[in-house]
DNA sequence: TCAAAATTGCGCATAATGCGCATATGCTGG
DNA sequence: CCAGCATATGCGCATTATGCGCAATTTTGA
């Protein structure tokens, strides 16, 4: 098995850096870190290649596209049809991550939705799919902790 | 109260350019789009002061700074310590995301690890946090949907 | 309908980028 | 201990992209 590369410090002052501001040029990236800028080039061509980063869609703002909800449907599937579950859900457009969880025949489902309404419309067109057996909805009412993957930079290197 | 902007017709246009290739040039986005360059360019720097993009973070992968695991920590609250809770849960590097749900004292606790052990050890941290009566561990063993943005994107205009 | 906000088109100076290539550095396996 | 491979560095240069200004035109909304 293909190990996969970790980052290093270099990696660590690069995304840092990249993280206070994205639109960074090389060399001011190169500076800040104390780098030539061919080696900043190199390792911002590299993530590309090694897949370290996300899409650009990860940065877009669900609420930017008209869906400001955000719910967890947990979802209990029988267990043959997992598969096929997971399909259907992929063609739900309001469903945008499902997650296999350890030990048990749920699915974490999170959807996004434009109003309550719309929440409650997702939250029927996934209990009638075919294989889940029932479902308990979440709406996220208060994010406490905005999803951050900063601090563990600092853990890094 | 200030009502958000939500994407038209040419952010849609403009994200989706973006989404298959993060570094597409102004103008190639200008072309792709059939817009002026400096159209791209306004919107482009719009993006920033509307906080319409999340931060660069969001598009770094976790497992790439080590930490390839990842579990949702289902917590219950005393009621009356959640923000504590909260700020607590915010101390802990490996916790990612924490959301209030509706209608209950639980947060769904999103964490990292470096490995099993490591979970073990961060779901005790949190354990142990002041307030938190109990909680429910689900590694995040595989991905049905990975997260996904981009289908919203054709419903909008 | 009218005024404000966006989009557009054009040009230009500056700055960034994409190479190539030779050298220095550093880590790994023999 | 040394050879060899991968990476980082330094330098230059031609090509592009960017940042800005400004005026005309279209769209949007009140």
């Amino acid at each position: 098995m293909i190990e996969r590369r970790v980052a290093d410090k270099i990696d660590a002052a690069l995304l840092r850096n990249l993280i206070a501001d994205p639109d960074m040029t090389h060399l001011a990236l190169a500076e800040a870190a104390g780098l030539a800028r061919n080696t900043v080039r190199a390792r911002l061509t590299r993530y590309k290649d090694e897949k370290s980063l996300f899409s650009f869609q990860s940065r877009i703002d669900p609420a930017f596209l008209g869906f400001p909800l955000r719910a967890y449907v947990v979802t209990r599937v029988t267990q043959r049809k997992l598969t096929s579950v997971g399909e259907a859900l992929a063609a739900i457009p309001e469903v945008i991550e499902v997650c296999g969880l350890s030990g048990i025949t749920d699915l974490l489902v999170q959807v996004v939705a434009r109003d309550a309404d719309d929440l409650y419309r997702v939250a029927g067109s996934i209990l009638s799919i075919k294989g889940v057996k029932r479902t308990s909805t979440g709406l996220v009412m208060r994010e406490l902790v905005s999803y951050r993957i900063e601090q563990l930079i600092e853990k890094t290197g």
